[in-house]
RNA sequence: AGUCUCGUAGCUCAGCUGGUUAGAGCACUACACUGAUAAUGUAGGGGUCGGCGGUUCAAGUCCGCCCGAGACUACCA
């Protein structure tokens, strides 16, 4: 017969390693997914990490959520695949290279071939390739590793070629400008990523102007021009990049600001002006004294320039107001120019309350230029000079970008002041401290420059997007209503471009004038087309081995009309790979269709909130615009893993927590479940050691606890589960109790799991194991196992123990796959009573509604707080639990408290050593009982007159409260009112038990007899000694099972108490005599007060 | 700057659609228990539920504003 293991002690970290053998040698992984039905998929996307940095701990947590949810599927027969995915392209992998080879950007192509520098890059990424597997094996991370996607593949790169030529047929791709930040001195674009290296953003001290611009008098503008003083009507804006002036279209105003008129002089011309800015921005401008000076007392030379207010303007009066060009060199032909538009980022925290908008300088300017159709000027060529249509100014560098020293620099921006102040178009000129972007290579400040993109017109299926998006089930919520659904419905066109080296090559082909175009949507068709341009053209080209640059920027395609049609030199956006992987991760359509059509959209995907724009964004796009269908239903975003003290970790502060060393230290499982049931997954965490040490105690050394127990005695038993399984109803109440609470928690973990709430399914199973099954029904029950004969109860008791520590391995195994399946392997090897070899294989259990018994769940509750009611007031007359005690009083206020907790007394008999509960009806009047208002249903009926029923209701006599238990109703009057209640409306419970000393919780009230008769004495001296002579059992070292002698050296007392309980003792200490002697050896034992004797123990 | 989330005991967190003594665990202190023992029980201290205002008979819970922390987005004249 086979044994229960018995283990010398927890040992997490062990118990792992075994396991995970017994995983790889059984191919538990790959059975759990191929005993599922291919027809019953629950589908799930893993995004692929890049493995060009070493995992951290954080991916442990996101990775925990995945894990358990497809577990959780698995066991809920559903065929959930797993295929892993790598992100192999982008900027970080690029820089990281660069800063290997120690390169910069410009060098590529020039020191180092692009061809080495992919090369270079290829190697990269997968650099941590072994150690992640490593990190995803040991923390019991499912996932199939041997045959993940990699996106620099060329499946892969030909899958997301498909999906952009798919795109491209729509006509949703399209080449635009945008504003990108710029780095003139560099020569290339940065991406927002390198703006956001630490030092990027620099305090500078650069000249700010505000401009005056003249409105053109007409039929828009002569309301303006009421009321004004002499000299002419000017706009007056701000900017700290006097540079962009030349590129002026236009003048934002804000719709609800107010603006006011103002007549005053200029200050550098001393001519009468009539200037509009905002009108809360006065003060900013001018000071109180200026306005107490006579407007027309003012003499040029004066000191202090008067102003008055002269008029006042909402924004939307302004709105098409024309002025004349502030620098007239040259026009926009591609829109309208020199007017007012409204924006809604025009604001009065600073400058004058209105902006001057030069769209090709700012991503602002260029976005609202476009809505209100103005043109733009580009006036400074990708050097960062004036272009020579700028004639004063031309060749000139708007920023110090030659390097040139301080002294022999100009800045342009101080001529063009002086220019302005001369030509009576400043109105101040100063210096300004900002906070200003540089590029980090280049240490010069960046301009926003126009640059060529590729775009996919992502803002023409918005509302589709919303609408899909609606559909899909976030957690937690907000990150999808609000988060995501806010970012959808102000959704920009997606800009596809980078023009970087490593990444996926944008397959378009162009005519030089960009007039004929062709996307390429497979090799096939690449193949196609280069074999027509070979005919054509007379070239002989193929399809390149390496999809990436820079063998593909060397394929010449063909027009229709013959011309030669070169790539696009663009790369895509990293973020269209990972949202491709649907598709790509199954080389689909060339391959794998029905593959493919099983899989999407998924079922689950999980990863941090900080994908919601990135790869939670991409898939729904890429979903919404390919197959107008959701790429997900459900997605759990998780939150951050912070330090103990919430601070993001970071190598710099060195509280970089290292996974390896923790799994290593406390095991996968404690791990786990620490980082499921301390937090919310999308609250952030934040990671203390301590608390895994906590749940590895607590949870799983109480867990280990129990199973130790039931193995000891099962095994003593040789307990195998081989008799029939004994009927609920032919067990003890207590049996029946754990069962209907285990059956109440399988139905509850089970709905939280199925709702993503992992962290309410762990805590439900911990406090399950913790209060239910350890602290109570072992602890109660620990006699039934190890006293008495093999038979009914104690099998009852072994096969109720059995199946509540099966049942939790299942419901546990989804967090803490490791120990559960040692938990379940270790029970079932004994009696074989499942077929499976793993729990992982198991379904889970079914929730036997028959077996909960909510009346049975009370009275246990009953039990559970009479008990410590009664310890308690133990405690407090200071008679410890071994003392047997002859009564407790309990009020009972109606019969069926009284009938429940009959049902459960013996539980609390034995529990506290008292002898009987003596049940106090409310006819005896020996009860003081309190009143309270039931203010839920009060609430409604009395509104207003609560506050004083409250306190009418606190203040009943205990006539007047028998007589509402005995009629059932009560008429309230307050003033004018009469109310008519129901018992319902009150909650009446006994509050004293006058001569008694009551102890209280909730609507339970119960008072303890603390008299101490001889015989009870007796029996307490019995208890103390039984305990003595255990402990010497113990510490003599004999077996539970040995039999003893015992001598006793001579006491009255004792000697009283053994006439009455000798053979009691004898029994529950194992011994076959017990000897009262008159000389003894040994210490002396203290056994109550007064009561002093020496113990010996002899084995048989 | 905008959007979103969070703020409850020294620490980590519960607190359902508003209902009157605000809970648990850890930690701390004291006392018990002891055939699960590197476990367990009981008791105790500890809270202006971030602040201010509002709605309501009633606010930790709903609304507004503010403060603090974090995430994301944008980078400003």
């Amino acid at each position: 017969m086979t044994k229960f293991r018995e283990y010398k002690g927890l040992n997490l970290p062990v118990i792992d390693e075994g396991v995970l053998s017994f995983w790889q040698q059984k191919e538990v992984f790959k059975r759990s997914i191929e005993e599922r039905s291919l027809d019953n998929a629950f589908v799930f996307y893993e995004g692929p990490p890049s493995a060009n940095g070493k995992p951290g701990i954080h991916h442990v947590m996101a990775r925990a959520v995945k894990d358990l949810f497809c577990r959780y599927q698995t066991m809920k027969g559903k065929r959930v695949e797993r295929k892993g995915g790598w992100d192999t392209h982008g900027l970080p992998v690029e820089l990281k290279v660069e800063n290997q080879l120690g390169i910069t950007k410009d060098d590529i192509g020039v020191k180092i071939s692009i061809e080495e520098y992919n090369k270079a890059c290829r190697e990269a990424v997968m650099k941590f390739k072994e150690l992640w597997d490593d990190l995803t094996r040991k923390m019991g991370y499912w996932a199939d590793l041997d045959h993940p996607y990699i996106t620099f593949e060329n499946n892969y790169i030909e899958s997301v070629w498909n999906l952009l030529k798919d795109l491209h047929q729509k006509g949703l791709i399209y080449k635009g400008y945008t504003i990108q930040p710029y780095s003139p001195a560099a020569g290339t674009g940065l991406s927002s990523h390198e703006l956001n290296m630490p030092g990027a953003y620099k305090d500078v001290s650069d000249t700010s102007a505000v401009a005056q611009f003249e409105v053109i008098r007409n039929s828009d503008s002569k309301h303006l021009f009421e009321d004004n003083a002499q000299g002419g009507l000017y706009i007056i804006a701000w900017t700290t990049t006097p540079w962009t002036l030349p590129s002026n279209v236009g003048l934002a105003v804000g719709k609800k600001i107010t603006y006011a008129k103002v007549a005053t002089y200029n200050p550098y011309t001393t001519l009468p002006v009539n200037i509009i800015l905002a009108k809360d921005l006065l003060a900013k401008w001018f000071k109180p004294q200026q306005a107490e000076a006579d407007y027309d007392a003012y003499d040029p030379g004066d000191k202090i320039i008067p102003f008055k207010v002269i008029g006042e303007y909402k924004g939307d009066q302004l709105e098409g107001i024309r002025y004349h060009q502030l620098m007239p060199y040259v026009q926009p032909t591609d829109g309208d120019a020199f007017k007012v538009i409204l924006a809604d980022f025009v604001s009065t925290s600073d400058g004058t309350g209105i902006v001057h908008i030069a769209p090709s300088f700012g991503a602002d300017d260029m976005r609202v230029g476009k809505q209100n159709g103005l043109g733009s000027l580009t006036l400074v060529d990708k050097q960062g000079k004036f272009v020579d249509s700028v004639t004063d100014f031309a060749g000139r560098y708007v920023k110090n970008y030659k390097d040139e020293s301080d002294e022999t620099y100009r800045p342009v921006d101080i001529d063009i002041a002086i220019w302005l102040k001369e030509n009576n178009k400043a109105f101040n000129v100063q210096k300004y401290q900002h906070n200003y972007p540089h590029c980090w290579r280049t240490d010069k400040p960046i301009l926003y420059y126009p640059l060529d993109s590729w775009f996919i017109r992502a803002s023409s299926v918005r509302d589709r997007m919303v609408e899909l998006n609606n559909t899909i089930n976030w957690k937690p919520s907000h990150t999808g209503e609000k988060r995501f659904g806010n970012w959808l419905e102000n959704l920009q066109d997606w800009n596809l471009s980078r023009s970087r080296f490593w990444g996926i090559p944008l397959p378009i082909w162009r005519t030089e004038d960009g007039t004929s175009e062709i996307c390429i949507g497979s090799i096939e068709e690449l193949m196609r087309e280069i074999e027509k341009a070979n005919q054509e053209l007379g070239l002989t080209q193929s399809v390149p081995d390496d999809l990436h640059k820079p063998y593909i920027d060397n394929v010449i395609l063909v027009s229709d009309d013959g011309r030669k049609m070169q790539r696009e030199s663009d790369l895509i956006d990293v973020w269209f790979d990972s949202g491709s992987m649907p598709y790509a991760q199954w080389h689909y359509p060339m391959e794998n269709q029905e593959i493919f059509d099983r899989n999407f959209p998924a079922d689950f995907i999980c990863e941090g909130v900080d994908q919601t724009r990135g790869w939670f964004y991409s898939l729904h796009a890429i979903g919404t615009m390919v197959k107008d269908s959701v790429a997900f239903k459900n997605v759990v975003s998780t939150g951050l893993v912070l330090d103990k003290n919430g601070v993001k970790m970071s190598k710099r502060l060195g509280n970089v927590v290292d996974p390896f060393v923790t799994l290593k230290t406390h095991g996968a499982d404690a791990t786990r479940w620490y980082m499921m049931t301390n937090a919310q997954p999308w609250d952030n965490l934040k990671f203390d050691e301590a608390g895994i040490v906590e749940v590895k105690r607590k949870f799983f050394g109480t867990l280990y606890n129990t199973y130790s127990f039931f193995s000891l005695y099962a095994n003593l038993d040789q307990f195998a589960y081989e008799q029939d399984q004994i009927p609920l109803v032919e067990r003890p109440e207590i049996d029946r109790w754990i069962i209907s609470e285990l059956n109440t928690l399988i139905q509850e973990v089970d709905n939280q799991y199925s709702l993503y709430e992992s962290t309410a399914a762990g805590r439900k199973i911990q406090y399950f194991v913790e209060s239910h099954l350890s602290n109570w029904y072992v602890r109660l029950c620990r006699r039934r196992f190890w006293k008495g004969s093999y038979e009914h109860d104690k099998i009852a008791a072994y096969q109720t123990l059995y199946e509540c520590l099966l049942t939790i391995s299942k419901l546990m195994a989804p967090i803490a796959p490791f120990f559960a399946d040692w938990l379940y392997r270790n029970l079932n090897e004994a009696t074989q009573q499942e077929k499976h070899i793993s729990v992982h294989l198991a379904l889970m259990p079914p929730v036997e509604q028959q077996l909960i018994d909510k009346d049975l769940q009370e009275r246990m509750d009953y039990a559970q707080r009479i008990s410590s009611l009664i310890l308690s007031l133990r405690k407090k007359e200071g008679i410890r639990v071994r003392q047997p005690l002859q009564k407790i009083l309990l009020p009972v206020l109606n019969s069926e408290f009284q009938s429940q907790v009959e049902a459960v007394s013996d539980l609390i008999r034995s529990e506290v050593n008292i002898k009987e509960i003596d049940y106090i009806k409310e006819s005896s009047g020996v009860i003081k009982k309190r009143i309270k208002p039931n203010f839920k249903t009060l609430g409604r009926k009395l509104g207003k007159d609560m506050k004083v029923a409250a306190q009418l209701i606190s203040n009943l006599s205990q006539e007047t409260i028998s007589d509402i238990e005995k009629s059932g109703t009560y008429s309230l009057v307050i003033g004018e009112n009469t109310y008519a209640l129901t018992l319902e409306d009150f909650d009446i419970s006994a509050d004293e038990i006058p001569g008694w000393q009551v102890a209280t919780d909730g609507e339970i009230t119960l008072a303890l007899d603390v008299t101490i008769t001889d015989d009870l004495k007796k029996e307490g001296i019995a208890r103390e000694l039984i305990n003595r002579i255990q402990n010497l059992r113990k510490d003599n070292g004999y077996e539970v099972t040995d039999r003893i002698e015992v001598k006793l050296l001579h006491h009255d007392q004792i000697q009283q108490s053994l006439q009455s309980y000798r053979d009691y003792i004898a029994d529950e200490v194992l011994a076959n005599s017990i000897d009262i002697v008159d000389t003894l050896d040994g210490e002396t034992t203290l056994l109550l007060e007064g009561i002093e004797t020496k113990i010996n123990t002899q084995k048989v």
